[in-house]
DNA sequence: CAGCTGACTTAGTACTATATCT
DNA sequence: AGATATAGTACTAAGTCAGCTG
């Protein structure tokens, strides 16, 4: 690895990325192999051998079967379209009704294969990995300027059923195979260019040094740009997450203001204005996301503040004894639901109830407003603030908050509180995650395990009793080891329960991703360095790359 | 000047490796 | 030593936001 300090380096003028960039090009899956003699595909009971494309097709779907929502209307009715494009004229003239087909077998080969993979000796595993491995070292890396950096994602994405997330129109489309032909590569004029694979060019080759992707290409489904960059760990990227935490911080010094800006616009004569300052309330207060239009039918339907329709707030002029309360209800990015019932000043509850008059179902909250115009605003009340900062800003501010109250002792207390901290943040952001398959199932191990440790606690203490009854001197060995047993018994019963709580609080809630995209590290570095708690428990080695400037820059009395 | 596109960050989940337990 | 639980990684979808374009 290589050590540098980025703080120190020299700046490239506006919108320079980089000087140098070489690398080998991203690296493809492998072609699609014809099944073998005995496994067939079944149509209306007879079998069928496949054109190569529509074998391969039915395969991604035979492997896929497991899913529930293979039975679902929309994907099997995509999957049955994008299928039908593949096949031959005879194929398609043949195949018509997808409940007559048969990929009974094609599954059962492809579970057999999974399970062998499984069952592979250590050995035939290490193959595998030092092969992976070799691959890694080849196609992985790339020379950026002076550096030698990691790649986040070297691999073309192979061809497969798309699957969006949520109730997606798009469900079982075919993602078809990228070719060398759709790639576009980026790479400085100087440097060896990537070569294609044999018998393939390359759709261009340019050297844009304002933008950091080293590949491109255009995905079918959706039609959008996929991007080869590179890993978090690099100098690129450390600058650029570092730089959002300036502006993070930045905020920090005239939120009051800004906050005094929109209080004051709720009462502003311009609807628009009205509008953008219930939206900004909401960003602040709640972290929502900013809301950008989406185009209907292309995607499931999600939303985000300005995107708020109508149906997705009730509002009550008194809940549980509340006044003045607005109940959100909706699904956000990846369709997340979020639910929440917050008591709002007066005058923003005065003002929802303006803009829900004379709509219905469908009608956009905030009819006045959309991103751009919030953004716009934003960016004038100081350089570089948009929506998503005000994210950011919550999240770390809270994180410094929390941490400063939860403030214990004990080293595994002490972990504890962080990671409530760390929680009070995820819940703001509403990152949340499916339980685990095994949740109930090792709670209940564990509630074991406690129960038999107290049980040993007590048979110790009874022990130690004994022990001190027929101690001859306070040097006694016996007694000393009964000391021992139980003050051993004593610290595993509490790490096991503090672990018991953690667990039990984190159920539905994912800690990595506010860690990972919105907690300025050099709280978290500084917190462990004032609480004397290696880094290590809370960051695994991936993190520690990513937040390497932080750790290195991170004074005990940082504050964000 | 709205709509589109490109570039980049943020997100949850499935898979894999490692740690821990029996 | 093998089984199981947990942590970490890979993957890629889904957002944000700015600048371009017709």
């Amino acid at each position: 690895l290589d050590i540098y300090t980025l703080w120190e380096e020299e700046k490239y003028e506006d919108g320079i990325k980089w000087k140098f960039l070489e690398h080998k090009g991203p690296y493809f899956p492998p072609e699609y192999q014809t099944l073998p003699d005995d496994v067939k595909f079944y149509y209306n009971g007879k079998p069928v051998k496949l054109s190569l494309p529509a074998e391969e097709v039915a395969l991604f779907f035979a492997q896929m079967m497991d899913h529930e929502y293979t039975t679902k209307e929309v994907f099997r009715n995509n999957f049955f379209r994008d299928w039908r494009k593949e096949m031959t004229l005879e194929e398609r003239q043949l195949i018509m009704d997808l409940n007559k087909c048969d990929f009974g077998e094609l599954h059962a080969m492809h579970k057999q294969k999974v399970e062998a993979r499984k069952n592979l000796s250590k050995e035939e595993k290490l193959v595998n990995k030092e092969a992976n491995q070799k691959i890694v070292d080849e196609y992985g890396c790339c020379v950026l300027d002076h550096h030698r950096e990691r790649i986040g994602n070297f691999k073309i994405e192979p061809p497969g059923l798309f699957r969006g997330r949520g109730d997606h129109p798009k469900q079982g489309m075919l993602k078809k195979r990228i070719q060398p032909e759709d790639v576009i590569i980026n790479c400085s004029k100087d440097s060896r260019i990537p070569e294609p694979p044999a018998g393939h060019r390359w759709k261009e080759v340019r050297h844009d040094n304002t933008v950091t992707w080293l590949a491109s290409w255009t995905e079918n489904v959706q039609g959008s740009c996929k991007y080869v960059m590179l890993n978090a760990n690099s100098k690129l990227k450390g600058e650029k997450d570092w730089e959002k935490y300036e502006v993070a911080r930045k905020l920090k010094t005239c939120v009051d203001a800004i906050r005094a800006q929109y209080q004051e616009d709720l009462k502003s004569k311009q609807m628009g204005t009205r509008q953008r300052a219930v939206a900004l309330y909401f960003i602040d207060k709640l972290a929502l996301r900013a809301g950008n239009e989406k185009e209907e039918g292309e995607t499931a339907d999600t939303v985000g503040c300005c995107s708020l329709r109508v149906e997705h707030i009730t509002l009550h002029d008194t809940l549980d004894g509340q006044k003045c309360v607005v109940e959100f209800d909706f699904l956000g990015k990846d369709c997340i639901r979020y639910y929440n019932k917050v008591p709002v000043i007066k005058r923003v509850f005065k003002n929802l109830k303006l803009f829900m008059e004379n709509k219905q179902e469908g009608d956009d909250l905030f009819d006045r407003l959309n991103t751009q115009m919030l953004n716009k605003h934003l960016s004038s009340l100081m350089p570089g603030l948009t929506a998503k900062v005000f994210r950011t800003y919550n999240a770390s501010i809270t994180l410094q908050q929390q941490l400063k109250e939860l403030r214990n002792s004990e080293c595994l207390v002490k972990l504890l509180s962080y990671n409530r901290a760390n929680r009070a943040v995820a819940i703001l952001c509403n990152h949340q995650r499916a339980p685990p398959k095994t949740f109930e199932q090792s709670m209940a191990n564990l509630q074991a395990k406690i129960d038999s440790r107290k049980e040993q606690l007590d048979l110790a203490k009874k022990e130690l009793k004994q022990a001190k009854k027929e101690a001859k001197g306070s040097s006694d060995n016996k007694l000393l080891m009964s000391k021992k047993a139980v003050q051993r018994c004593e610290e595993q019963l509490l790490k096991m329960e503090v672990q018991a709580t953690d667990r039990e609080e984190n159920k539905q809630i994912a800690l990595s991703t506010s860690k990972l995209n919105y907690l300025d590290p050099r709280i978290s570095v500084a917190w462990c360095k004032n609480m004397e708690v290696q880094l290590d428990k809370i960051y695994n080695k991936t993190l520690r790359d990513k937040f390497a400037w932080a750790i290195d820059m991170t004074e005990h009395d940082f504050v964000f």
